[in-house]
Parts: C-alpha cells; structure tokens; sequence
DNA sequence: CAAAGCTGTGCACACGTGTGTATCGCTGAA
DNA sequence: TTCAGCGATACACACGTGTGCACAGCTTTG
C-alpha cells in the first residue's frame, strides 16, 4: 500500500508503452541529433504529453556529466552575496546548468562538509563564494574530475580555479581619494572576520598612508556589519583625535558607519568627514547615503565562471583578477584645488 | 583518450575491491541500519577514505527519494526573498534535503518551465515563492508525487499546499496605527506588480479608510522596488493636497518613499508624515529609516514548510496563515491624546 | 551431539537513462 | 531481379545504488 503510492514518477517506459514503440524511440525523441522518423515522434510526444512524462535526469547524470552545480555560500542575505547568487543562477541556468546552493557556515569544517555533498551529488563544479575549504579536499574535488572555481576566497589556496576582484588597486585608489578630498586624519573600518579580501584591502590602505606620512587607525567592532560599522563609528568619534577620512571596506560597514556619525554625532558628511566604502551594494546609491564606492563586476565575473565551467576541466588552475570600478557619489568632497 | 578522462568519480564497486569485500558490503557500511561487522566495515571505511569515496545521491535517488527540494523564486536580490531562501536552505538542509534554486522570472511561462526542471530533477517538493505557476503543472507535480508549497501565492489556486501572512489584518492595522496618529489624509503606496498578496493589504487598507470616510489616494509608480517609492513620493506630494499618512505595502518601496519625501520635498517624519511599510527587512531598522512595519515570522514558516515535507504528501491541500507582528518604530507619531 | 537460531556476506535484481550494434524494411541502381 | 545503401527501430549493456533472498559459519539449547 505504502510501496504503491510511492512509485509514481512516470518513467519512459511508460510512455513507450502508451505509445506503441520501444523504450530507446521515447529516448531518442528526446535526444537532439538522434534519428526518429517523424510519426513516431509524434506518437511518443503526445503519450508523454498525456502521461505527463519529464526526463529523469538523475538518471542521466550516471552516464555522463550531472549538469549540477553546486555553490557554497553563508550568509546569502549579504546584498553583495545575494547579487551573485543571482548573476550565477541566471547565468548558468542560461548555459543549461542547474544550481545546488548549500548554505554553509565559514569555518573550515562547514565547508568541508558542504564539498563532500557537492561530490556527493556529482556536481560537475564546485563554486565556493564563502569560507576558505580544506586544501586536501579541494584535491579530491579535483581528482574526482570536479571543477573548483573560488571567488574572491584566499590566494595562496593550491587547487582549482581562482577568481577575484584587484582589492590592493582599490585599497591604494581610496587613500589617494581621501588625500585629493583633503583628508588629514585616516582611518580603516574593517570587520572580525578576517578574509583575505578584506584583509587585503585594508593592508594597502595603511601602508599607503604610512608611506605618505599620514596618521591611520584601525577599527574592527565585529562581523562584516551594518551594525560593526555603527559601533565602529562610536568608538571612533569617542576619541579625541577621531578622523576626516574613513575607508570601509564593505559598503554595509560604510553606511552603519555613516548613519553612526550622523545619527549620534551630528558629523556632516562629506563635509567633516569623508567616507568610501567597496562592493557598491544597491542601498550605496540610496539618497540617505550617496556612498562613493568601488563596483565588483559581478556580472562579468558569473560570465566568467559560466565559461570555466563549460569547458572540461581546461588548463589546470587559473587566477583571473578584475578591476573595481570606482564609483563617484556625495560621500566624498569634490578635490580640493 | 578524452574518455578515459572523463570515468573519474569513484564508486562502491572500486572501493569494494581495493578493500577485498563484496560490494553491498560497501553499501551497508554507509545506510545505517544495515547490518555490518566492524571488521569489514573497518576495512570499508579506510579503502573509502583512501580513495576519496562519496555516495553516489544521484543513483540513490533513483531507487527512493532525492531528498531534492527546489525552490523556484524570482529576484533573489530583494532582502525579503533573500532571507526566506537563506532560511529555507538552512533548514531544509538541517533536516537532511539538498535545495536547487531555479531563478525564474514571475510570468506563467517561465514558472512552468521552472517546475518542468524540478520535476526533472525528481524533486520530492517544490517550493514557490515568486510568480504563479499554470494549475495543470501543479496537477502534474502532485500526480508525479511531488509535494508542492506555494508561499505568499495566489490563494485561488487550487493544488498544493499553501502558506502565508494575514495580508489583510496588516492592511486594517496599517489604517488604524495611522488614525491614531492623527492622520487627516491618508495614502496608499504599492507597486504595478500585481501579487494577490500586494493587492489584499491595499485593498483592505483603502477599504477601512472609505468605510471611516477617510480620502485615500493610491499610487503605484513601478515594480516593488526602492526606486518606485521615490518616483512615488515624486508623484504624491507634487499635488496640491497631500497625505499625511501613508501605507506603503513594502518596506522597500517605504523606504524609498522616505527618501523621497525627505530629499526632494523637506518634509519630516514623522513629524508632518507618518510612514508604515511591511516585511521588516533589515535595513527598515537602520539608523535614517527606523521604519515602523510588519515582521513576517519567516522562521517559523519555514519551519513549517520543512515539516510539510518531511511527512510524505500528508493531507492532501492545507492552508496556513501566519500572523504579521507590528514592529514599532520611529516612523510614525505617537498616538495623540 | 544434533538441531535450531542468529549474524554476516554475496548474488541478483530494479531503478531510468543513453547509445552501440544488429536487424528490418524500403529505395534505387545495375 | 539482385544487391548495395540507408534510415528507423529493437535489443542489450552500462551507469551506481539499496535490498530481498539464499547461504555459510558460528553460537546456543535441548
């Protein structure tokens, strides 16, 4: 009784049945380039039709490639993450890929876990848009024939292929805006998740600036934030000596950050203290915040991954870096002449 | 030569010789339940080990469930969306369901199409949040024994389990918040998407304020977007007589609205206007919005999805309304004494 | 000591495809 | 008329599982 209704899915053999031809007929109707006459197409179109019939691609997916693909990604609700996730689905739903997301912690073992049901489902590639996974397993991926493809995770990572966005073009450009602006007094607001990123970004900022002989100072008040740029910005301006030019590394730090400033410390921005901010979310270009800003070229990054995919496991690892664009609004004073 | 490459993914079989057993020992060793000597399940585990082994799901699926659960939905981007996936994802995954995303547009077609792929898949449930899809395709979903959850759809719809908020019970709340305030004129923001649940709150709303002999104006300038609230507030207060309390159906199109009334008409709130939205996004709770609303317990609905589909197509159709929590903020005034 | 019970393992089948190979029927040319 | 050629179709196999069934080996009981 119960075995009974659990098998329902209607199965080619069904339709060859109802049709009045063999299995392989039903099959090669629904494979391009193999020959069917054209009567039998149709009969077998209208029993699927009538039957309801839908390839099973599991079934497929034993003899050749799966056409899943998995992403691995915490924190999807970040506008960033969430953009990509959208160019990606898009994209490789375009290409004739389907899409497995596993929401995953960053931590090493998460991430791990999440690879091993990548394997598990034979996805033809692994995209890692969070955490920074087990170099051995990574290996396994690779040795399985499964394509890894990481964005914007750690560089120094052996395997697979590598994409991300210049973070020390954008760390160096945003201290010479804040220097043009007139900026005397810097600062760096960061977050307590320590990616290579962000890392990065604040890295070449500071050392910009000691080269320069400007004063910097660091603030890190939590997570990659809304609310770590608010609280940043209270310790911050709870100093005497608090800054006139502030680097975000991530727009939600930047807008927490500014509304912090504003909110409870009645700073005019830009006009007593500029800010900067990277990924140039959509909430960026509100009119609360008009956040000069650096763009991800998330579209040309999904198309890109989309073409690494398509070919078989090409020429080994790739590193491809793409450029921020810098992206001019209110937050920043015009140069100063 | 380009075949040999491609044979890559390690199964049972392989692992079975390199540890000396049968192959269904394999097997055993990695259902629970079955019975197994440790010996051999010792010898199993580390010629798995050695060789990188993963189940295979796909081949699994054929035989029983896929444990796949699509979810069909339509701009991720939106905060709203992007958390109920992240929620979904999380807790489909905790209880032991892989999720397929299809990113599809909201028409019928692309809809269809969606769910013709989630059947490809052998989904056992498909989830949707965005669009709605053709009543036959559902049909066939149910026949083929897929379960199908429909959040937040149109309630006619005949199949499949559904879900969602007392979009009306929001939409009184909304007008009686308002009265209280002391709002003389009142007005309705909304998007020209035209979702069943988008319609109940402006319906219900605008009836409340005739029955009260309240004027109500509605205004839809766009999609359900930040953008629209803008050229809304554009619209509205280039009138002669403006509101002086306004619903917006959408905490982004609120948002967007504020900003707009504030930015390019200096009016303040909710000093001279009073604003309510719906969805409490996370940004309605940032420092220049602080924006009164309603939660949707997305949590919890979640929840409730995962446990529909942990039990196999129970009850036939259920139906389940969740109740939207007044969040209160700085948006509107006090009530006046 | 014999019989019965229990545990672990191997064989074989089913799940739903795609495709290589052989066969069959038909057309056209010698 | 015969035979090559060709297009369409049926058969069989492989893909990687889970599991029912039979059987071997061991333990327990009378």
């Amino acid at each position: 009784m119960s075995e009974q209704e659990r098998r329902l899915f209607v199965s080619a053999r069904m339709v060859a049945e109802r049709a009045g031809v063999s299995r392989s007929a039903v099959s090669r109707t629904f494979t391009d380039g193999a020959s069917v006459s054209d009567e039998t197409r149709k009969k077998v179109l209208e029993a699927a039709q009538k039957l309801g019939y839908h390839v099973n691609h599991l079934a497929r997916g034993l003899r050749e490639r799966s056409n899943i693909v998995c992403l691995v990604v915490a924190d999807i609700t970040t506008p960033i993450r969430a953009k990509l996730v959208d160019e990606l689905t898009r994209k490789l739903q375009a290409a004739g890929k389907i899409t497995m997301v596993i929401n995953s912690e960053t931590d090493t073992e998460s991430v791990s876990a999440a690879l091993g049901m990548t394997l598990n489902y034979r996805a033809d590639a692994t995209v890692v848009l969070s955490g920074t996974p087990s170099a051995s397993l990574i290996e396994t991926c690779l040795a399985n024939g499964q394509q890894v493809v990481l964005i914007n995770r750690d560089d120094r990572l052996s395997g697979g292929h590598n994409l991300g966005v210049d973070n020390a073009m954008a760390g160096r450009e945003a201290f010479f805006l804040l220097r043009r602006a007139g900026c005397e007094r810097l600062g760096v607001v960061t977050s307590t998740a320590r990616t290579a990123s962000l890392i990065e970004r604040e890295r070449v900022f500071v050392e910009a600036a000691e080269e320069a002989g400007v004063p910097v100072t660091v603030t890190a008040a939590g997570p990659t934030s809304y609310a770590s740029g608010l609280e940043a910005a209270r310790r911050l301006f709870g100093r005497s000596q608090a800054p006139d030019g502030v680097f975000c590394v991530t727009d939600l730090l930047a807008l927490g950050f500014m509304d912090g400033a504003r909110d409870e410390f009645r700073i005019d921005i830009p006009g007593d203290l500029c800010v900067i901010g990277f990924d140039d979310i959509a909430e960026a270009d509100w009119r609360s915040y008009r956040l000069t800003t650096f763009s991800q070229p998330l579209a040309e990054m999904a198309e890109h991954v989309v073409a690494l995919i398509a070919q078989p496991a090409m020429a080994g690892q790739e590193k491809r870096v793409f450029e921020p664009m810098p992206v001019w609004r209110n937050s920043v004073r015009p140069a100063a002449r």
